[in-house]
Order: structure tokens, then C-alpha cells, then sequence
RNA sequence: GGUGCCGUAGCUCAGUUGGAUAGAGCACUCGCCUUCUAAGCGAGCGGUCGUACGUUCGAGUCGUACCGGCACCA
């Protein structure tokens, strides 16, 4: 809707004669209402006309205003900008026209059309559980498929589950010793986990264990029957763990691709490596050398044969861009795999695959903790994801028991809050950043949270439904009537009409937090405007306006809302 | 040792291609529920944007160096 009122602004200059090199790009929108709604820095005229950004802005001012366009209250000059200020009711009717038309499309882009987008998000190791840290892989990669859908992208989520190594020996190891001393018919998934710590204990100190780890995966990779099936057992069961927590986090992929599907095509890619004479010897072990890049070397295979990482994302990427057709090929993973991910780019840019532009990794900070130090699955000191989703949503019950006894569907409504809450606190930051993890925090829901937001939502759906008038999509323009004065309202409305940016900007940058924050400042302009002003029994012409415009911002909040995948809730 | 990321209020963080007076939340002090849901609203308190130089009409934002934290590689 700002590109609306931005072709206007574009427009008027080529009517005064205005030349300046990407011109919208230029113009703003000012931090401040008093500043109107769009403004032009003329500070770069400076130079070539030879005089004060101050006397240029007073002159261009004048000639946007000489050219009487009905649209604007006024156009001035204030310290080498000009600022456009809108007339109200133009940006009002923009808002109210846009939402009729685009309806359930409110704030779609069309960036992706016809294009694939291929992205690899949650992807667990096999055998151990999800813990705080695949949160942030998790909401992170469904927000993401969530911006590009909103882009119009055809978006195939990935679980690239960790289902192949080492540790496969070993578990299968360690069930065939141990099985039986674990209640693996009640407790399949505990069972396994505390085979896989068990493990990793006895192993420290027994190196004959470790031993028959490994050769326990030889027999695996050998396609030893019984091994096999032991495998897709315990394959299975964290599967059935998985999902029952995606399921909790409305997460879902389109395909299952896990490591061991690529296991038939790592010769291919080391055969082509080969051809394209890049696989060099390094003390037994063939690697790629990256040199130039300012890289160690990408090691494709081990001394003892077996392959490695890279090989296996190499041959993913290239699994992703040719039969899966990716235009974008993304991958959600921690921050401490970005020299992976540059290596492997590096050797796919080296292999004359240009189309490695469209592959990015998008990274993120871990979770970092005062008192626990370091997570280690293997000692089994961790933060299960599934306590803190189970803490957030005791914690809502206990709220609801003092705020609202009397709440209807309350286990449903706890659930979507404290998951809301839980979702949100890892989206509201930028992404890049380390997360300090603390329980108060999480559990505190006043303030920048999700529940406020899900609680400014349910303000806007309440006041709707308590409004004789039913507000629709089709009806909405008819209920402008009035043009919105109050400063309240004015700066929600220009506020919510950048929606379709923000949507489109999160995208450009994989910033979910871009649109949790705009979110937030949504609310706050919202509940601003709700404490002050009385909207049901006003005027009727003026209650009417301004029932428009809390449809106007519940829609807004609801696709926000989709967007970082939090659930809305119906009252709290 | 090398590379990458981060450093903004007491704490946690926004600040979108460099722009006008650097913004929120938490914490603390004080006000507002017989009136559309107080998980809310208002007021106050709080800053040499890690340090120094540089580029620019203009730097929290860009560059270089250094300091501090985290991570990865050897």
C-alpha cells in the first residue's frame, strides 16, 4: 500500500521536472506523523544545484504544492526534507480499499511466482530428543516457509532428518545388549534416548564398547538384515516423537529426505568431482582444496573410505536444485555450521554451478545458559523442548485460574497461548543473535510477548462480535464513513497500511522478527487508541469508522499472526 | 594462532538500502478497573550506541585498527 502512495509522490516529480536516480528508493517513511506520511531528503541535489539542502527542500515543496494535487493537506519543506502529509481520508480509504480487495491475499506479494523454493528446516538426529535448540531451526524455518507462501513461492519444506553415522552402530549396539532392561512398549522414545546417553557413558571408558559401536554401523552400511531392520525401528520411533511435536508447533514438512537417502548418490558426486579434476590426495584422504577462497580444505572422503558431511550436501544440493527444481534452496541451520555450508558452496561454485547463488544459509545464535553451562545430548544435560512447551502452558492455566475462571475451552486456549508465547519469544529477535535462555523470561507474559499480541487480537474479535453490524470484507468501505481525526488513529492506519512491506522485507532478508516486531507496534498503537477512546457507542457514523478500523487491525494481527505461525486464539 | 558472528538504558533487545529529537519491554517509583477483556493504558527514572581514527553534507548503521564475548577450523 505504501508503493500506492510512493508512485504518487514519483509521479508529481516527473510532472515538476524532477530527475533523480532511483527516486523511490529515496523516499522515506518519517519516524515521526508530524512529519507526514512520506518524505523526500533532497540532500544529494546539494552539490550539483550549489545550495543549501534547506533552500532546495523550500523550493521543491513549493513547486509539488503549486501543482494543487487534491490528495495532499500539504506538502512542506522542514530541514532538507520535503514531507508529503497526506490528507487522512486518502490514506483511510487506501487501507479500508486494499483489505476489500485482497481479502484472505492481505499482504501477499508476488515474488515467487512460478518459482520453487526448497528449504531444509528441524531437522533432528535420530535417537535424541528436540531440545531448545532445534526451537529455534523449527520456528524459524516454518516462518520462513510461511513468508515465502505469502510471496506466492511454491515452498517444499525439507526434513533432512539425521538418520545415518556412527551413532546408528551404536544404538543398534546398545538395544541388542541392553534392550531388554528398557520399557521400550510403554516408553519406546525414552527407552532410546537413555540407551544412546547409557552409550556414550560406557564407551568413555571401554574402548571394546566403542569398538562394537562401529563395527556395528559397518554392518549397517554392509546392509546387514537384521541391522537394517533394528535402524528403521528406531528410525521410526523418533519419527513418531517428532511429530507429535511439530504437531504441538503447527510445523509440517512436504518431504521426508534424510541423510541416508542420499547414500546411492555419494559416489556419483565424488565420481564428478573426479572428472572435474578437483578431488586432490591429503594425507590419505581426498579432499577439495579451497585455497583461493581462503578456506581449509573440504574434505569428501576419509582415509578409511567413508564420506563425510560435504559429500552428503553436496549431493542434497544438487538433489534440491535439479530434480526438485529449486529457484531457492534454503537452509535453517545453526550458526556454528556456517564454514560447512561456505565449503560446500565453495566446492559446488567450483564445479561450475552458478545457480549456488540461490542457495543460502540461513543461520541463526544459539542458546546459551547461566547456570546450566553448555547442553550436551550426550551426558543428557539439556533443556527438552517438549518442558519448556509443557512449563509455557502450565504457566497460562495457572494465569487463567486468577484472571478468568471462567474461560471456556481453557486446556485448548492454554495450549495455543503458552505455544504462542513460546513461539514468539524465539521470533521476536533477530535471528544472527545468541539467545539467552531463562526461565523467567519465558514464562513472563506481560509486555513484548505473544500473548499480547493474541490478547490485542482478541480485543479487536471481541468488539466485533458485541457490534450490531456484522464487518466483512465485502462491506468494509461502506463503514468509512467518517474521516479517523484522532492522532491514535491516524498513526495506526499509516502504521497498518505497511503490512505488505513488512511482509515482503522479512522475506528479502529471512527476518521473521521484521514482522513480530511490526506486530508488536500494532498493538501497542491499537491498545493506545482502545484506552482512550470509546469505540461501541459513539456516534453511530463514527462507531461504524472505527469498528472498520479494528477489523482492519484484527485481519492485520491474523495474517501476522499465520505468518510466524501462532495460533489465534478466540477469547483469554 | 586463523576465520566468522555479536557489542545500543541496570537487564533483554528494536533501530530494513547511511538521514530529522536513538526507541520498546523487563526491573524500580507513581497514577488508572461500577463504563467495549487491566495478559491493558498513562507518567517518571534510565544512553560518551565497546574504544579510536577514517569516508560523507550527514554514521548506531559503511571502512580500518584495537578491546571484550561467542562459535568454528587447526
Amino acid at each position: 500500500m505504501l508503493t500506492e502512495l510512493k508512485t504518487k509522490v514519483v509521479q508529481m516529480s516527473a510532472q515538476i521536472g524532477l530527475k533523480i536516480n532511483h527516486l523511490e528508493a529515496l523516499i522515506e517513511v518519517p519516524k515521526h506523523l508530524g512529519h507526514g506520511q512520506l518524505s523526500l531528503p533532497v540532500f544529494s541535489l546539494a552539490k550539483e544545484r550549489r545550495k543549501a539542502p534547506h533552500q532546495i527542500a523550500i523550493e521543491l515543496a513549493q513547486q509539488f504544492t503549486n501543482l494543487n494535487n487534491p490528495d495532499f493537506l500539504k506538502i512542506v519543506a522542514l530541514s532538507g526534507y520535503v514531507n508529503f502529509h497526506f490528507r487522512n481520508d486518502l490514506i483511510q480509504n487506501l487501507l479500508f480499499s486494499t483489505i476489500s480487495r485482497d481479502r484472505e491475499q492481505l499482504g501477499h506479494g508476488n515474488l515467487g511466482q512460478n518459482q520453487t523454493l526448497v528449504i531444509d528446516f528441524s531437522s533432528p538426529n535420530v535417537a535424541k530428543p528436540m531440545h531448545i535448540g532445534h526451537l529455534r531451526a523449527t520456528v524459524i524455518g516454518q516462518a520462513i516457509v510461511n513468508l515465502a507462501k505469502n510471496q506466492n513461492f511454491k515452498v517444499i519444506g525439507l526434513n533432512h532428518l539425521g538418520d545415518w553415522g556412527v551413532q546408528f552402530g551404536n544404538v543398534a549396539w546398545a538395544y541388542q545388549n541392553w534392550g531388554k532392561e528398557y520399557p521400550f512398549d510403554e516408553k519406546p522414545f525414552q527407552s532410546l534416548y537413555q540407551l544412546y546417553v547409557r552409550f556414550h557413558q560406557e564407551a568413555e571408558n571401554n574402548a571394546e564398547i566403542a569398538k562394537a559401536g562401529s563395527d556395528t554401523f559397518v554392518k549397517l552400511e554392509s546392509g546387514d538384515p537384521e541391522i537394517t531392520s533394528l535402524w528403521k525401528m528406531i528410525v521410526s520411533i523418533s519419527m513418531t516423537e517428532y511429530e507429535r511435536i511439530w504437531n504441538l508447533l503447527g510445523v509440517r514438512h512436504e518431504l521426508i529426505r534424510g541423510e541416508s537417502f542420499y547414500n546411492n548418490r555419494l559416489e556419483e558426486v565424488t565420481r564428478e568431482l573426479e572428472e572435474k579434476k578437483l578431488l586432490v590426495e591429503s594425507e590419505g584422504a581426498m579432499v577439495v582444496n579451497l585455497d583461493v577462497e581462503g578456506m581449509n580444505p573440504c574434505l569428501i572422503r576419509k582415509k578409511d573410505g567413508a564420506s563425510l558431511y560435504a559429500t552428503r550436501d553436496l549431493a542434497s544440493a544438487l538433489y534440491r536444485m535439479n530434480e526438485l527444481k529449486a529457484n531457492i534452496n534454503l537452509y535453517v541451520v545453526g550458526m556454528e555450521q556456517t564454514l560447512h555450508f561456505r565449503q560446500v558452496f565453495a566446492v559446488l561454485r567450483r564445479m561450475g554451478y552458478e545457480w549456488v547463488d540461490q542457495c543460502h544459509h540461513i543461520s541463526f545464535g544459539m542458546y546459551q545458559f547461566k547456570d546450566v553451562g553448555k547442553m550436551s545430548s550426550r551426558k543428557g544435560q539439556i533443556v527438552l523442548l517438549e518442558d519448556v512447551l509443557g512449563r509455557a502452558i502450565e504457566m497460562v492455566e495457572k494465569i487463567i485460574t486468577e484472571k478468568n475462571p471462567a474461560l471456556p475451552d481453557r486446556e485448548k486456549i492454554a495450549q495455543q497461548i503458552g505455544i504462542g508465547a513460546i513461539i514468539f519469544n524465539d521470533l521476536i529477535n533477530d535471528r544472527v543473535k545468541n539467545v539467552e535462555f531463562d526461565w523467567d523470561r519465558v514464562l513472563d507474559f506481560n509486555g513484548d510477548s505473544g500473548p499480547y499480541v493474541q490478547y490485542c487480537h482478541v480485543r479487536c474479535s471481541s468488539l466485533l462480535k458485541k457490534y450490531d453490524h456484522p464487518v466483512h470484507f465485502q462491506n468494509l468501505s461502506t463503514f468509512s464513513i467518517t474521516e479517523l481525526k484522532e492522532v491514535e488513529e491516524v498513526e495506526l492506519i499509516r502504521r497498518l497500511i505497511e503490512f505488505p512491506d513488512v511482509a515482503l522485507a522479512a522475506f528479502k532478508q529471512f527476518k521473521p522478527h521484521f514482522v513480530a516486531s511490526y506486530l508488536l507496534e500494532i498493538c501497542r498503537l491499537f491498545n493506545q487508541f482502545y484506552a482512550k477512546y470509546r469505540i461501541l457507542g459513539e456516534d453511530k457514523n463514527l462507531e461504524k469508522t472505527r469498528m472498520a478500523l479494528v477489523f482492519a487491525t484484527q485481519q492485520i494481527l491474523e495474517r501476522g499472526l499465520k505468518i510466524l505461525n501462532i495460533p489465534t486464539v478466540s477469547a483469554m
